[in-house]
DNA sequence: CTCGCTGCAAAAAATTTGCACATTG
DNA sequence: CAATGTGCAAATTTTTTGCAGCGAG
């Protein structure tokens, strides 16, 4: 039988982890710790798909919580802002960044069957590459978004 | 004085060619050639920004032409389909693929002031460090997103 | 106690759908 | 003529804004 993995469910470390990121973040940048932002952190930290506003908008309802959809837009907002969120084009959704502090840039890798996200560190010589070949054509990079999409470990052998 | 430049602004040349290449390619797979199609190819055609569907509609009827938004929704998800047009998700809004035949990942410089955004394929070595990461993560990739963000070369100097 | 944050109400914007009519090949 | 494609009307969904009241520090 196969060993039960959910790529959608963060281990409690990985969610404690983020908490404890974001919690002092916030707090660094001056941001005052509400409920309401700590419920969309924790409903970020618990996952490994990127959510929508109004999917974590119900996630958190569900989970007995009380925001405002209108919150939830705004927070994202803030985290965004802070480095703390980053939003997944090909899915359409944010996903927590768990990268210790951004050094260099980050690609994504999206499943398309299961939908979790993975972030991973550009490797140092492809950055080159890319900032290089922008370079020679009088480009100036200042940031990337870069997504690769196609099949995770676990999705790659299912079905 | 400067140069007067357009961002912008395509070359007819670049213009005749996008259409060209749309045209055969949706005669290729079976769509019809219509006036509505080809009102939206080339708005597409004629810059190098990246429009929304309603930027498309606007400039369409402002330049004497008719059409309904929901057209403009329609035709730009058949030429996304045919791999005619990308969507640019760091500004929200669709460019033409200049590309001849999307050999490899394209990936797309993005000018933060201008708006332009030029497409430019993914150097070989880039891509098979990219594919080498993901796999030894057991990620097997399919397509990709890959946009940078920054200065255009005529964004650089100026302001 | 003060300023930042949130909820509520509502507007604005973006996207989707159904269907009758027009148009292409 | 037979699909295919378009416009129109309208519903849905997503996102933004203003303002009064709550709550963190």
């Amino acid at each position: 039988m196969a060993e039960s993995f959910d790529c959608n469910l963060a281990t409690p470390a990985q969610k404690r982890e983020f908490e404890e990121k974001a919690l002092g973040e916030l707090k660094a940048r001056g941001y005052r710790m509400t409920m309401t932002r700590l419920q969309v952190i924790r409903a970020l930290g618990e996952t490994h798909r990127a959510l929508s506003p109004y999917e974590i908008h119900d996630r958190i309802v569900q989970a007995g919580g009380r925001i405002d959809v209108v919150s939830v837009y705004r927070i994202l907002a803030t985290l965004e802002e802070t480095g703390l969120a980053h939003h997944v084009a090909s899915v359409n959704g944010y996903i927590p960044c768990r990268a210790s502090k951004a050094h260099g840039f980050q690609q994504r890798l999206v499943c398309r069957r299961c939908g979790c996200v993975t972030e991973v560190a550009l490797p140092q010589t492809c950055l080159e590459t890319l900032e290089g070949g922008a370079e020679s054509l009088g480009f100036q990079v200042e940031t990337a978004r870069l997504e690769l999409i196609g099949l995770c470990g676990h999705c790659v052998g299912a079905s």
